[in-house]
DNA sequence: CGGCTTCATCGTAAAACGACGATAAGAGGC
DNA sequence: GCCTCTTATCGTCGTTTTACGATGAAGCCG
């Protein structure tokens, strides 16, 4: 049990900010809409979120620390946030640094927005 | 086949609009949302509700007939709907007339806000 | 190089989902 | 009464999710 000392703040990339231009109705977006959904269909997933919205820079595997998981059911909860876009990772030397992905985020919103 | 004559306007229950105080975080919060999310985590229900969005009023099995599912699938992704408290079903003769349950889309969409 | 830490992946088992056809239950019409 | 129409529910089957421990891969430190 090491001090677990973070060498600096984590950083995760730019961040572009295009806005969205895409459809909020009609079959493709309620496929999109259904996909994110499903996403953040399990509590923990919701948690994992807002974990990585609070701290608004990216952590990495302290969110298995914050949770009552196993680290492997922790890895595969970011999987799915991960491949539905919402989140990102990056690769920080042994550690993986993870961060939401804001226009992924937008997009949600908007698309709940428009229902 | 008959020319199902649609008796009148369906009419749906008075629909309350008081004000949503619940937070919007907190585990409880993060439970709701989950499972609100998760009634909208698939194409078919994500359709369903904006058919229902769509005619404001409330329709019965017509959603059947919008659909490329058997009636069986139709019920019970209505059924899911309503268990997630999304939509109601009110009984109508013969019929059940399905609308949505604004009160929940609100919350839905203050919730998903709230990320 | 060896060892440690960090994370992903694999294998597995239980539960839940998604779809269907068949069947039951309730209301209306003849 | 009986039959029809509408909807829900049941039983089934294959797929996906959720969880775990065990194992593997990659990077750092001494």
């Amino acid at each position: 049990m090491k001090p677990t000392p973070r060498s600096s703040q984590p950083s995760c990339p730019p961040a572009d900010s295009r806005a969205d231009r895409r459809a909020v109705e009609g079959a493709a977006a309620d496929a999109e809409l259904a996909a994110l959904a499903k996403a953040l269909g399990h509590p923990i997933r919701v948690q994992i979120l807002r974990i990585l919205v609070r701290k608004e820079a990216c952590i990495c595997g302290d969110i298995v620390g914050e949770l009552p998981l196993a680290q492997s059911t922790v890895s595969q909860h970011l999987k799915m946030l991960k491949e539905a876009g919402l989140i990102r990772g990056e690769v920080d030397g042994p550690r993986v640094c993870y961060c939401i992905e804001p226009r992924a985020l937008r997009r949600l919103k908007a698309l709940v927005g428009g229902l």
